[in-house]
RNA sequence: GGGCGGGUAGCUCAGGUGGUUAGAGCACCAGCCUUACAAGCUGGGGGUCACAGGUUCGAAUCCUGUUCCGCCCA
């Protein structure tokens, strides 16, 4: 057994630095996270969304892990048996580009190196820096098993991703096809749908002549690619437009590439967008490719993969698509077959990762066939298998994207990633073979030469899909999948509803046989503020440590500056870094406030103010906890273990217990509904609020008053420690570090037990210290302790008398050291006992020396007055502040007079009185009647101030 | 162009099914190093709840329109 700490050794600030490392390596040295399948208590799951693995740490991490870390403490201490599976996303692209890249500083070319070397060195990589994500996501103190630690590309999930693609291959749902794909000319490969980027460009739309194959004229269409043109294989109008309707049959003659081309028509033509004739290019427009389909249009390819023309691009053949662009429209000018040009906006979309300009592309791609997965997902969302929290909006979104999702391509001419297991005939590639075992297939491995495979690897996401599946062993049935399959909860940021989260709930259902979690919680996105100065005529972007500076510096900004909430990122200079929150305010500070933050549906506008603010309150909680500590050393392991029940409790004692219930109450039903802002809220409320200012306050005088009253001191000081150690437990998932350093102090005071040393002699009893760290600890339980509304009426009368006495104390500038007479009437005989009975209490908060309580007094020669609902406190003052107090009661009267104005106003509308509930309206009158009680008090007072 | 959010104090945000004299934290002002905490304590000032209509006895809250900001889809 350990030291027990001297209370006095207690530093006045908490130090995050010297606790979190410290509980880290404990929580990890007992295991407490790695927990056993067949362990009793229901299974608990959450799959970590896996961060890139080349990836740092970032505040989207630091909400999402949170979260998670949050619900599955919070679940552990439920008595549930609780596992959060870690790991990372080997990130295709992202991590291929990032190697290519560090190797191009090097001089050294990918495709110098060939695949199987550079494949080696993106290894490489990921050894030695796979693991930074992983060293952050502990600091954040997340509760995972890292024992079970996955990665996308590691045995198991590569045996994962084989048999999930040979079962959907030999049940047809995987195809392969020629299509118009979305096709990066940087990073060459293709791209899924939802990679791609939409933004508004300027540019422009030219028209061009089409001279009509007959002579007798030609047609002006409208683009906004030229360059496209060599590929055109038809004009098509608007079915509906009488305009062009005679020319539907007619040819024309492409220009430049002296093609025959027919008018067709289709209703996809708007009529009013141009001319009303739009050029057809099926080989690079996905509008143009459905409609080349639906007519039997010729495909013409006329892009190389990067993006210069080729070969079926004549003379052309060779120059980059932009070069080509201008080359195109010279010459048609040249030749009097360009019309006008006009300026024009449109949409280009761009690679998220390479921010090449995306190049709709023909060529052969593995699909996944999505419609029948996604009827099954839409149902599991329809019969409530699934709950998307919040619903609204985003169970209207997925419900839409599911029902308007089309096939996805799942080819990535990449080296990084699951190669397709697809192997076909080099004398007949249309006989092919698929195969879900390690190594080749037989008939592969039989004639090696004869056979080749697929050269690219799956889209990433293939691989995620499967995640919540794949992390428990799937597709062995091993225990972990027995037992905690179907996870919980996923909690994910909204941005990746479509990428990801649809995508497991198909591949679940379709390959596992059931959803793969029951509840989906989507939380906000993270954006950061950006400070601009205008500087002449434009904006300029202040940077980081200027602009901190000047969000610190609090009030109104500068005229010249302005702020703006954006998407964080570093040319901004606006990202915060969660590490470096960390570094300076602790853990517990970053958590509490991404969770006070996490309201239901809302992005998140990160203000840097904020951490501030909740390290405060780690530390308030810090120091009343030392200060507790400091008084109830006196009291033996013993005399605690009996708890409240044994003890005589005074009023304030049964209030602070009462609120205590109510919280447990509240705090339990928010992390239940997932309202971490709310739960964030209640325990602050309840720490500073209620214990710190009040409770703690009060209950000092019966601690120093010991000697007379043993009794009140031990009820003291058995609640004081009962309300802490119950505080603890509350926190303890949302701010695991300093509730556990605290708990732990405690528990070595009082049961003797060192950390993780369970103390079974404490079982029963209404705290959690059998258990040997809060960590495991029982959640605790609504209902230990009465809810007293008696209690709480007279603490409240407490609370008002102090408030008004302070009240006319600051605002008369009596200087604190000066005590002051009270007089307080009462017209209730129930209130004025309970005035008398918190005599000391409010003696004590208000600075009060003597203290009157009757229904009706003498009033003294001169006093400050507060008048409220049948009770009047009398503060008697030095005449001559006998014009301040007047200012002081024409303010507080002119409020009232305000309020009572306002509610005669109500109770004289007919209306009102007639359809109002019955409640409500008597509500009012009673207001009515206490504020015409206090103004006419107030004006009888004034009176004689002025007499 | 279609859809969905949002606009409440200088800043960040609360205000479930309409009924308080509209709240909190930070910032601001005044006074306090009162032995748990100056990362603190006490008091105070500050909002025509984006705008305009409407429904209702009653609207920050419900409806319509306008406007601004953001996101998603085409």
């Amino acid at each position: 057994m350990s030291e027990t700490t001297p209370t006095t050794e207690l530093p006045k600030h908490y130090q995050p630095g010297q606790t979190e490392h410290r509980w880290s390596a404990f929580w990890a040295e007992q295991g407490y996270f790695s927990p056993d399948p067949d362990a009793p208590g229901e299974p608990y799951c959450i799959a970590i969304p896996p961060p890139n693995v080349t990836g740092a740490l970032h505040m989207g991490h630091g909400l999402d892990e949170t979260i998670q870390d949050t619900l599955v403490r919070y679940q552990r201490m439920r008595g549930r048996n609780a596992l959060w599976v870690p790991g990372t996303d080997h990130a295709g692209i992202a991590t291929q580009t990032v190697v290519a890249n560090k190797l191009a500083r090097e001089g050294r070319r990918r495709t110098d190196m060939g695949r199987e070397a550079f494949v080696a060195e993106v290894w490489k990589w990921k050894e030695e820096h796979g693991n930074r994500i992983v060293e952050q996501l502990k600091r954040l103190g997340c509760s995972c098993d890292w024992s079970r630690e996955a990665f996308t590309l590691d045995e198991t999930r590569a045996r994962a991703v084989r048999v999930a693609f040979k079962t959907l291959y030999d049940r047809g749902l995987i195809f392969r096809g020629e299509y118009l794909v979305n096709w990066d000319p940087v990073s060459l490969t293709a791209l899924s749908d939802d990679e791609v980027e939409y933004e508004d460009e300027k540019g422009h739309l030219w028209h061009l002549r089409y001279p009509l194959e007959d002579g007798s004229g030609h047609v002006v269409v409208a683009t906004t690619r030229p360059e496209t043109m060599l590929g055109d294989t038809a004009v098509a109008v608007n079915p509906t437009d009488e305009r062009w309707a005679h020319l539907i049959g007619k040819h024309v003659v492409l220009p430049l590439m002296d093609r025959r081309i027919p008018v067709i028509a289709d209703d996809f033509v708007k009529k009013d967008f141009g001319t009303g004739l739009v050029k057809i290019t099926p080989g690079h427009d996905p509008n143009d490719f459905l409609c080349g389909v639906r007519h039997g249009l010729e495909m013409i390819n006329v892009l190389t993969e990067d993006a210069r023309i080729n070969e079926n691009g004549g003379r052309y053949a060779g120059l980059d698509r932009y070069e080509a662009r201008e080359r195109v429209v010279a010459d048609l000018k040249a030749l009097g077959l360009l019309e006008k040009v006009e300026e024009h906006d449109h949409r280009i979309g761009r690679g998220y990762r390479s921010k090449a300009v995306i190049e709709p592309r023909l060529s052969k791609q593995w699909f996944v066939r999505i419609k029948p997965l996604a009827d099954k997902a839409l149902a599991a969302v329809e019969s409530g298998d699934i709950r998307i929290i919040p619903e609204h909006p985003w169970g209207d979104v997925y419900r839409h994207w599911m029902t308007n999702v089309r096939d996805w391509c799942i080819s990535r001419q990449l080296w990084w990633g699951h190669r397709i297991p697809i192997w076909y005939r080099r004398d007949d590639p249309e006989t092919i073979v698929c195969y879900d075992g390690e190594g080749l297939p037989p008939e592969v491995a039989a004639e090696p030469d004869a056979w080749f495979q697929d050269e690219d690897v799956l889209d990433t996401w293939f691989s995620s899909a499967l995640w919540p599946a794949s992390i428990l062993g799937w597709p062995e049935k091993t225990r972990d999948l027995a037992a905690w399959y179907p996870t919980n909860v996923l909690v994910t940021g909204h941005d990746i509803l479509f990428f990801w989260v649809a995508r497991m709930v198909m591949f679940g259902i379709e390959l596992v046989g059931e959803r793969p979690f029951h509840d989906v919680y989507l939380h906000g996105l993270i954006f950061g503020k950006t400070f601009y100065e205008k500087k002449g005529g434009h904006m300029e972007v202040i940077p980081p440590l200027e602009a901190r500076k000047l969000e610190a510096a609090g009030g109104a900004l500068p005229a010249n500056v302005t702020a703006r909430w954006e998407k964080m990122s570093k040319s901004k200079g606006n990202v915060i870094d969660p590490i470096d929150v960390i570094e300076e305010f602790g853990t517990d500070a970053l958590r509490l406030t991404v969770a006070a933050y996490a309201a239901l549906g809302r992005n998140i506008d990160l203000d840097w103010t904020r951490f501030e603010g909740y390290r405060n309150f780690v530390n308030k909680l810090w120091n009343a906890a030392r200060f507790v500590l400091m008084v109830t050393e006196p009291l033996t392991g013993e005399q605690f273990r009996a708890g409240t029940g044994s003890c005589r409790l005074a009023a304030e004692d049964r209030w602070i217990l009462s609120q205590l219930d109510r919280t447990v109450a509240a705090g339990t039903g928010y992390l239940d509904a997932y309202e971490f802002d709310r739960f964030v809220a209640a325990l602050y409320g309840f720490v500073w609020g209620s214990t710190c200012d009040w409770y703690i306050e009060i209950a000092k005088r019966r601690i120093y008053a010991e000697a007379t009253d043993p009794e009140g001191a031990r009820a003291a000081r058995t609640t004081l420690l009962t309300v802490l150690e119950h505080v603890c437990r509350l926190l303890h998932p949302v701010m695991p570090f300093a509730t556990e350093e605290i708990w732990q102090i405690m528990r070595e005071r009082l049961t003797g037990c060192a950390p993780g040393v369970e103390a079974p002699e404490w079982a029963g009893t209404a705290t959690g210290f059998a258990r040997g760290a809060v960590c495991v600890a029982p959640w605790p339980a609504t209902g230990s302790f009465a809810r007293d509304e008696a209690a709480e009426a007279e603490i409240a009368l407490l609370q008002e008398a102090a408030g008004a006495i302070r009240n006319i104390r600051g605002e008369m500038h009596v200087p604190v050291d000066v005590k002051v007479q009270v007089a307080i009437e009462h017209a209730d005989a129930g209130a004025r006992a309970a005035l008398e009975s918190q005599g000391d209490a409010l003696r004590a908060l208000a600075a009060v020396g003597r203290l009157t309580v009757a229904a009706s007094l003498p009033h003294p020669p001169f006093a400050s007055t507060y008048v409220s609902g049948g009770m009047t406190i009398l503060v008697e003052l030095p005449p001559e502040l006998v014009e301040k107090e007047r200012q002081r009661l024409e303010k507080e009267l002119a409020f009232s007079e305000k309020g009572l104005e306002a509610s005669r106003r109500k109770l004289a509308n007919e209306g009102f009185v007639a359809k109002a509930p019955a409640d409500v309206v008597e509500t009012e009158r009673a207001k009515l009647a206490r504020l015409e009680a206090d103004v006419a008090a107030m004006r009888a007072k004034l009176e004689a101030l002025n007499s």
